[in-house]
DNA sequence: AGAAGGTAGCTTGCAATACAAAGTAGTGTA
DNA sequence: TACACTACTTTGTATTGCAAGCTACCTTCT
């Protein structure tokens, strides 16, 4: 039972909802999402952040747009739809009831600060 | 995209957590261990819980001895091994960071006191 | 004694998602 | 043109929760 493997587990699940928020904030394309991520110690790779973009796109919550970027390729900027905006309120009160429900479970307190 | 269905996709990863803190308060069998859940708001199945139980108890986190019930078929009672009380140390630590970096990410006002 | 009801444990197929790895494509520079 | 860097995409694999169905034990009722 690997602990590396546990925290995988746990940030399942969470990362649509981190996501949606960092694009809430600031219309973002994925390098910016993934440095936003590893900068809260939140380490996701390409392999789950593009498949994971497309699905909140087909889902509607997401739209998008190409923008020329100052040296390189273009880049897909996000942006979260209305529906987006409703359905990422909602997750901040699910997250919430979650973190509630685990930490009454676990007898733990939060060193959070925040 | 269903709030449900992202709510099972949170609670992906955290059962292990939470069933482990379950079991090091005091030595509990499953429906036990569903009842303190529900009591959580974490509504959780059979079918999650026992292949739990019986992976925790094959990583050598839990040991399990039979005992008579008062009126019912016997149970199976779950305790933590040593190596279980240890893991479950990581395992406050790794819940702690992921809610940090959560909360972050989100910029979440968490409103849980504890 | 057998049936019914309640409790307890178990398993399997399915769905969802993160990771690892590999690949394609556009832009700029040597 | 070739190479380096940036950006996007896809696929196979591994893991885990849910839904549903099943077996087994104990007590009570007929």
């Amino acid at each position: 039972m690997k602990l590396e493997n546990t925290k995988i587990q746990m940030r399942k699940g969470v990362l649509e909802y981190c996501i949606l928020s960092i694009i809430a904030r600031k219309e973002a394309y994925a390098s910016d999402i993934l440095n936003t991520l590893k900068g809260a110690q939140l380490l996701v790779v390409e392999g789950t952040l593009y498949p994971l973009l497309t699905r909140l796109k087909n889902s509607g919550l997401l739209s998008y747009s190409w923008q020329e970027s100052t040296g390189g390729p273009p880049r897909k900027y996000y942006q979260l739809t209305e529906l987006g905006e409703q359905f990422l309120k909602e997750l901040d009160l699910t997250w919430n009831d979650l973190v509630h429900a685990v930490n009454v479970t676990t007898n733990h307190k939060s060193n959070d600060h925040e």
